[in-house]
DNA sequence: TAGATTGTTAATCGATTAACAATC
DNA sequence: TAGATTGTTAATCGATTAACAATC
């Protein structure tokens, strides 16, 4: 019998989604099974490396002859949650509200995004894919009426840890914050804090790195 | 003298700008100097990984005082190269696109763009956040008439690695990419790939794990 | 069988935490 | 000065890589 639970360290969670995107895409084109020498030749990483992640999920492999592409599919799906649909909200319906409400990749991973909200009037009423977007104030009557399991937080101003303890409050589990104020979690709710211009600075720094290396800049700690 | 380079660790910059948000905050709040012990307790971090991260950068420390806020942000700004303005194109004017477009915070971090190009004949000339929508194709004559720090890949096709190389042609040295398929970083080209998805699928994982310690579902590792 | 490749243990490497002398 | 807090070294912890017996 297998062990009935078993913790998968963060850092290999953090690096299944990819993996998930790079399975996916081989086997479109047809390839039913890899080996973790040829998957770490493809996604750059090492050998050992995919071995002692994917032993995390389980046992799939077989010997001299690699991994199924659909079988680790399934398992890593099913690791993360997605194998099953799940019922998200979104709170803004500013233009990074819209963004996600029309991108695609979401629902093909398994998240309905079932209303949009906003408070201002001038939105309220507008189509955003489908959907037409509700007052904020009717949210608790939704919510009530709808199994939601993710709320998605994209307003701008920094009222994004007050909206999310009223989701909490209605029962929500899990917080995607886009706002720009850190959202910290609680007993009752998951949260993840995106803040996209991190991405950006980081790309910055390295940027400025690299020009330091090839000497186009001096220097990288002043003075 | 002071060391000309040092090396710091990658995830140590990965950090630097959540400090830099947080410290920003605080220096808002006319908070001019701050201990890493307190520091630590509004971060959730430890302040002897505070100190240690700091040190990274050098010595501004003052003993049984704590740091200067606004020195600090000032260093970080410096490491991070968003202490001066870089010139940011994006190619694409989808949703995602418009949103980053209009994401004041790009601004808020030196980050000015300057154009947005589409291959789209029917949104060619759209006004996007006061920039008139220029057709991909005079991509070229703009990158050789402007200095162009940063290349956004906002397009939703596969053709992102194409694009890409596109533009390494053309001098830009930095590509922050939202298209699906990862662009892999060159001799010439600094790359950061954005997968919003794997944020939300963690946050699924996150949910999942909560659930069954909660005993409200099963188990993680099925069968 | 022989070749390929896994699953897993051991070795290495790096990052985080703890501790404390130095010092403002 | 006494109290606070840094900078830094040492200890711990965890993650990655290497190695190889097991096995298809």
């Amino acid at each position: 019998m297998k062990k009935r639970f078993k913790k998968i360290p963060e850092t290999v969670i953090r690096r299944l989604p990819r993996y998930y995107r790079y399975l996916e895409r081989l086997k479109d084109e047809g390839i039913d099974h890899i080996s973790s020498r040829k998957l770490a030749d493809v996604m750059e990483l090492t050998a050992s490396q995919i071995r002692q992640d994917l032993n995390c999920l389980g046992e799939f492999g077989q010997h001299g002859y690699g991994y199924k592409t659909s079988q680790l599919i399934q398992v890593i799906a099913k690791t993360l949650g997605i194998d099953k649909s799940q019922n998200v909200v979104i709170i803004g319906a500013g233009r990074m509200g819209q963004a996600l409400a029309g991108y695609g990749r979401l629902n093909k991973s398994g998240f309905n995004i079932i209303s949009i909200f906003d408070k201002n009037p001038k939105v309220i009423g507008n189509i955003v894919n489908n959907l037409k977007v509700q007052d904020v104030e009717e949210i608790d009557g939704f919510v009530e009426n709808n199994l939601v399991d993710v709320g998605i937080i994209c307003i701008s101003n920094d009222e994004g840890p007050m909206v999310a303890e009223k989701l909490a409050n209605l029962g929500i589990k899990a917080i995607w914050n886009f706002s720009p104020v850190d959202i910290k979690p609680s007993e009752n709710v998951i949260v993840e804090n995106v803040h996209l211009i991190e991405s950006l600075t980081i790309l910055s720094y390295k940027l400025r790195e690299k020009k330091v290396i090839d000497g186009m800049v001096d220097e990288i700690i002043g003075d």
